[in-house]
DNA sequence: ATTACTAATTCACGAGTAA
DNA sequence: TTTACTCGTGAATTAGTAA
């Protein structure tokens, strides 16, 4: 019944109203022209399309039964385990400044559930994992929002929980980031540099899961 | 017919074997058993699933059916029209440096039609257009390949096509992009700044529109 | 406890054709 | 020209029940 729907909202009736006859209906989807009627009359009748002089249109109903069966694909076909593969590089102090404003601080805690060590790991991802690292951000993020203080505006950030060597902790994008994509910068509950048996060049993986 | 095929993906028959009762998928989709029982079997015989002692699973032309659904649902919802709105701020001359290289300049010509302008105009992006900027990047860019010159490593691009001010041209990613999601750069074949009635602060407008 | 066969019923569909 | 009604056929579904 709704490959009629998802073929009305492909021509268009999910923005417009759209003026087709029945018999193109059965045409493009082989069916009869009569079958195309009795089945646009009864997405009409189940309050999915809507019908008038100018055409049919997808009603609010009709838009959503659709969205949802995309929300639907969009969770099976996400992928949901993300393994970054890099090195530990040192990292300018700049991520260690933000991260220790009270302001960062608190928002981050309400965020995620933990205030962070003031400082950032950073990590330079191989070349091999721009895939991997584009994927991610099909991903929506926790998002931390920007504020201003003595007349000085700090952009927001996007977080994603993450694992590394058995520690939790955040992957941080500042919305206004000084690095690429190239660079992971990682904030813990914990001083990493100082849990893990890590200096800078050390390779280390950091887990990203979903769900 | 394909109810059921999405059912068993989301519960996980998409990856692994699912051991699950022709009852518990009558129930679940509001069905008799043994209509879940014939069912089952159709999807078998179509070569959408594939069954054994363990349970059953999706086989390739199971997955490349939802997959299908999932990317004419995506085409659909996806936004295809984006407007940025920022201001012209003075750029560095890296991206200039970078767009003058002849290996880019080939590349970008090859991909998008056009032989860049040596010379990128830079937008700083108004807070409120994060949202926008975030629904871009749902979108698949045009990549340039990275490439090595001189024992340098020069890395992979992201190209968005684009017009501004009526011009076109279009948005560049570079990988290792030194500046943060809030500057677009924009290449040209033209000299926009000569083009366009702008200078440093101007507000303008960036269209990006797929399909 | 689970699956699948059989028989009965309902529903979907196409062809012809009227409105 | 387009839509929708009628009727005949076959597919889909259910309940009962056997394997």
């Amino acid at each position: 019944m709704d490959e009629l729907l998802l073929f009305l909202a492909e021509k268009g009736a999910i923005q417009n109203r759209l003026n087709i006859t029945t018999k193109l209906i059965g045409a493009s989807l082989s069916m009869s022209q009569q079958n195309a009627s009795i089945r646009l009359r009864s997405l009409v009748k189940q309050g999915f399309v809507s019908k008038n002089a100018e055409g049919v249109q997808l009603t609010e109903k009709g838009r959503k039964a659709l969205a949802s069966l995309y929300s639907r694909l969009k969770a099976i076909f996400q992928q949901k385990r993300f393994s970054f593969n890099g090195k530990i590089v040192k990292g300018s102090d700049e991520g260690k400044y933000y991260v220790s404003l009270p302001q960062y601080k608190g928002k981050i805690k309400d965020a995620i559930g933990f205030a962070p060590f003031p400082g950032t790991l950073n990590i330079e991802l191989d070349d091999s994992q721009i895939e991997t690292r584009m994927a991610l951000r099909e991903h929506k993020p926790i998002v931390i929002e920007g504020f201003k203080s003595k007349g000085r505006s700090f952009g927001p950030a996007e977080l994603y929980p993450c694992t590394i060597g058995g520690y939790s902790g955040a992957l941080i994008f500042p919305f206004r980031s000084h690095h690429g994509l190239r660079i992971l910068e990682i904030i813990s509950p914990y001083d990493l540099t100082e849990k893990l048996p890590i200096s800078t060049g050390s390779k280390i993986t950091v887990e990203v899961v979903f769900q």
